[in-house]
Order: C-alpha cells, then sequence, then structure tokens
DNA sequence: GGCTAAGTGTAAATTAGCCGACATTTTGCT
DNA sequence: AGCAAAATGTCGGCTAATTTACACTTAGCC
C-alpha cells in the first residue's frame, strides 16, 4: 500500500489529526493494516507483540471466553474506534478476540511501544489520548450501571437508543439502522437470555414500536423509547 | 500549612514522585487540602470549578442519586486513590458527591486545568496517568462483570476477598479488615437488597467462615472463600 | 439515663427472567 | 435444488432474589 494512504487512515481520525505526515511516518507508527470478512475472528493474544487497533471500517464484536467456556460480549466496536489495550498495559492472561459483524472490516494496527513512543514526543496527543481513555471509561460505567439497575426491557430500550444514535439513519423521528447482529448478540450486549431477547423484539413490533429484520431495524419514533 | 508538606502529601503518591518539589509548587497543583469526619458530605459539583482529588486518609464512597432519588455506590475511595473527574472531561450534569465512611479523612485537590497544564509539560506524567486511569479502568470493568455473571453470593465473597485484600491485616490464612462499612453499604456495592446481603453474611457467621460485627471483620480461612 | 434513629435479623409473598425443550424459518453452501 | 446449520419463535416450570412487613438491637445525643 502507498505509504500517503496508509497515512490518510490513521490522519481521519480525531485522535491524530494534530500530527504531521512527517510525524506518522517518521514513528513507523503504522505497521499494519488488513482486511477480514464476516465471521472471521482476529486473535490479539499474548503471544504476539501488543498492539493498539483501529477499525477503519465495519463492525466487529469483541468478545471473551469465561471459565466455563461461555462467550460473553464484552464491546462492540464500530469504525473509527480504537481497540485492544487501550490502558497501554500488556494483560497476559485474557482470552479475549475480536469477531467480524460486518461483511468486511479494514483494521489499522501499530505497536504499542511506537504509540507510547508518539505519546512521550507528543504532550498534546497524550492529553487527548487520555481524555479519549476516559470517555470511553465513562462510556462503559454508564453502560454497566444500566445493566446492573434496569430491568430487561429498560437494557433493550437503553440500547436501542444508543444504537440509533451511533448509528442509526434519522427520518422524521423514525430511525433507521443497518442490523448486523443477530437477537443472540443483543441478548448478550444487554446481558440477558436469547429468549427474553426475542419476547421483547417481539413485544415492541407487536406494538408498533419498530420493524425488524435481519437486515434492519426500523424505529417507528424514536422519541418513544 | 507548610509549602513542604503539601507537598509530600503529593508526592509520596506514585503518580507524582517523578516530579521535582519546584515542578509541584511552579505549577501551583495544590490549590486546597481539607480535612472532614464521619458522615460528612463533599461535593465536587458542577457549579465549582472541576477539581480533581486525591484521597490521604481514611475512605470514602461516591454516590450517584438516580432519577427516583435512590443511593447508588459508585465507588470506594481508599487511601490513596485519585477521584473526581478522572477523565478530564467536565461533566455538566451529574448528581454525584462523596460521602465519607471512616472517621476522618484528608483530602487533597487541585485545579483540573493546572493538571493539564502540568501534563502537557511532563509527557511521562502523563502516559503514567493514562496507564493508571486504564487500570482503574480495567478494575472497573472487572467488578461490573461480576455483579452481572455471577450471583449474589459468589459477589459476596469476591467482594470479600478484595477488601481483605486492600486492606486487610492478615495473620496466618486469617484475615481481619476494619468494618467501614454498614451491611446496606455492602449491599449496595454488590448490588443486592440489604437483606439478601444480611442473610448471606449471618450464613457465613454460621458457617464459621467469618466472625462479623460492626467494627470488624475477621475471614477465618481466605482460601477458602 | 432515656429517647430516637440507624442498623440488623427474619420470614412470607411475589416476580422477573433463566433454562430446557421443542418447532419453525432463514441462510449459506455444494 | 437440496441439505445442514444458524437464527428465530414460543411455552411452562423453576429459582434466586426483590419486596413488604415488622421485631429487635445498637449507637449517638440531649
Amino acid at each position: 500500500m502507498y505509504e500517503e494512504l496508509k497515512y490518510w487512515y490513521l490522519r481521519d481520525h480525531k485522535l491524530f489529526r494534530t500530527l504531521s505526515f512527517s510525524q506518522i511516518k517518521q514513528l513507523c507508527i503504522i505497521t499494519g493494516f488488513k482486511k477480514a470478512s464476516k465471521g472471521e475472528i482476529i486473535y490479539f493474544s499474548s503471544s504476539d507483540v501488543p498492539r493498539i487497533f483501529l477499525l477503519k471500517k465495519g463492525n466487529i464484536k469483541i468478545v471473551a471466553l469465561d471459565s466455563n467456556g461461555n462467550e460473553t460480549i464484552k464491546d462492540i466496536i464500530q469504525k473509527g474506534d480504537l481497540f485492544g489495550e487501550l490502558t497501554l498495559e500488556t494483560d497476559n492472561k485474557n482470552e479475549e478476540y475480536a469477531k467480524v459483524l460486518s461483511d468486511d472490516v479494514a483494521i489499522c494496527s501499530f505497536l504499542m511501544s511506537d504509540f507510547e513512543d508518539l505519546l512521550l514526543r507528543n504532550p498534546t496527543l497524550a492529553l487527548s489520548y487520555t481524555k479519549f481513555v476516559g470517555l470511553k471509561m465513562k462510556r462503559i460505567k454508564n453502560n454497566y450501571a444500566n445493566l446492573i439497575s434496569k430491568d430487561a426491557k429498560t437494557r433493550l430500550y437503553q440500547f436501542l437508543k444508543d444504537w440509533a444514535e451511533q448509528e442509526g439513519v434519522r427520518e422524521e423521528n423514525s430511525v433507521a439502522i443497518e442490523n448486523y447482529l443477530t437477537q443472540n448478540d443483543i441478548a448478550q450486549i444487554i446481558c440477558t437470555s436469547r429468549q427474553t431477547a426475542t419476547q421483547l423484539l417481539n413485544e415492541m413490533e407487536t406494538n408498533q414500536l419498530l420493524n425488524y429484520n435481519r437486515k434492519e431495524i426500523i424505529i417507528r419514533d424514536i422519541t418513544k423509547l
């Protein structure tokens, strides 16, 4: 790939806007770029050198295996999001991997050590990054707070609202979301059983709150959720 | 208070070890120091200038009020912890405050803007701080994961283990913890009802797993939890 | 010392939602 | 087209834990 293209892939993330071409290039920050398609699994395992990833296109889910071998969805990563060890701490024993949800994805990655060097030389970037991580923390906290204190229905409503806000195409009060999740995925995200999720979604459909199918979700009136 | 004392209060936090006396002083980073006693409420509200706090002594809980006016415990802060808007983002509409749990506490605070300046001039500190926030995030994530996937009993056991590890005084396999929490506090932390918490604690007592009273908790054999 | 409020103990009724056990539908593959 | 696998739909039993309700105990205060 042309260096310039690599550059732009990073450059259009708001974190990196303050950096010049030479800074990115000079620091050899782009060391990887890959494409993957639906269902593929991407390991960022401990065996490899620690990396930070940037999702340029598509959607993936971060999945962890618990001691019983059950999949748990840790996070849904969307276009423009950074993922991997954002804490800059190498974690030895985590059984996490990423699974591609959308038809195809494009992922940039760079070495954590390179990134650390860059942060050390660019205080402004370091500050931005700190705020970025902080923001992510806040989002996670809020999500979890919802999971714990609200019932399954409220959680589903909240999730749909968030999803609509992030990715939905609004027209008047109705919002269309490209649905790359299965009902099982949704259930896992809102921490409930698949059956309950199905039931709630169908209930919403009969109540004219939304139209659901495997390709698309249309929320009739987002203000009523 | 003598400048030197203020200096030491900050200096002995591991984050600030790399800074020189003049750096801390010069940047006027210490702008507040206060003591408070049990039950007192400390607001870090939106009206005031945004600050970051450092707990030098004692224990506090961070409490949020939900829409129904219910208290929810967001976090327990222990000696040496930073708290407040660690994300460096001013949050306009959060109804959080801190409540003193131990007999008395000592709190340092400094302006967020000053801290940001310091981070800009000290990339190493910025990096440490990012890792620090990241670590906190990881801890929170783990906690929440427990809250969601485990039952009340397991959550209580895990909480006690964590608490013991952080603050307990170990003697052979038994651990003594100074108990500054009510059963209601514990219940809120592990997200269950007060009654359930009471029941579980009593059950543990009859099973000889621990001795509980309002001043102290003694875990008979930490390896058996 | 006595009163009040906070904290603790206990029990029964109720319930959300998990789980198992299917049937049905859709999708992807050769 | 035809098959297998994945995804969705539906049901009732089951259980952990919340809720309600009230008695008892301890701590703090005048």
